[in-house]
DNA sequence: TCCATCACTCTCCTTGCGGTCAGTATGGCA
DNA sequence: TGCCATACTGACCGCAAGGAGAGTGATGGA
């Protein structure tokens, strides 16, 4: 790690990040809130929620044809990987051929309402993203 | 694209995930939404915003001290990315050696307290999810 | 007898992310 | 005359994510 810049014995974590209290004093809760910002966010989980909450319980193949460009690989990953994390329920019809249905558990309802706020976020700041965007491009542009 | 199952004309998007009503009516917001969420969530973008919150205004080097584990061509590039996104605002002192310093804009600053509720809500439920996880854990120990 | 169905699972294989390291420009200082 | 500091940039390289496509297993229907 010769490039990496040495970390030296700062004290961080004095101001959190926003005005939630706690959210910022724990290390052990900022990664495990990184990484299911980070695993919520991924390509496929926030497309499931979504589609979820609005259809209510969907079998493998009917979640499929409501993601478009999903492979059956990551359709499945991002179905276990929510299940495990209690997310989604997952039932398992014994029948022939097999039909497996999910639904979103409260976690996973409350999850989405969480995300609600960066929704609206967003939305609100859409254009100004756009118009930071276009500037960049032009400054850079124009070297 | 065999093995992705196709997808049909589906009317999507009639309810929204959540209490926001417009969030999910326009598949190219939400493809921002994606996107923001996803540039975020990624592994240093969420650190930069946390430490610029805190510190005010930065020097790159400053920067990289206090983010542990960060390589020079990765804290560019996320910066270079924040700033293409309006998120920090870039200030070059010509001088040398060189100076630049980091600030977050106002959007950024938005940004962080938007991602406030996902704090809240991983806190919240960090023990329902330690415990879906550990059940989900036993559950494929016992095949 | 053969095929279709469904929900995977497995094996490639490509792409791209991200880390390491080396280089660059410029002027003050020893 | 070097050397150092600062904020990068660029080449190289390994690994892991993820897509394509094929295989699987049990059974009901033609």
């Amino acid at each position: 790690m010769t490039n990496v810049i040495a970390n030296p014995d700062v004290t961080r974590y004095q101001q959190p990040l926003c005005s939630c209290p706690t959210a910022a004093t724990d290390p052990a809760l900022e990664a495990l809130v990184r990484e299911i910002i980070g695993r919520v966010a991924d390509k496929w989980t926030m497309i499931v929620l979504e589609v979820l909450a609005e259809h209510g319980a969907l079998r493998f193949s009917q979640l499929g044809e409501r993601i478009a460009g999903v492979s059956q690989k990551m359709l499945t990953k991002t179905l276990r990987q929510m299940e495990a994390d209690g997310l989604v329920l997952r039932t398992v019809f014994p029948v022939i051929p097999p039909r497996v249905e999910y639904v979103l558990t409260d976690l996973g309802q409350s999850l989405g309402a969480a995300f609600c706020g960066v929704w609206i976020w967003a939305e609100q700041n859409r254009q100004s993203i756009m118009t930071a965007r276009a500037a960049f491009r032009a400054r850079e542009a124009a070297d």
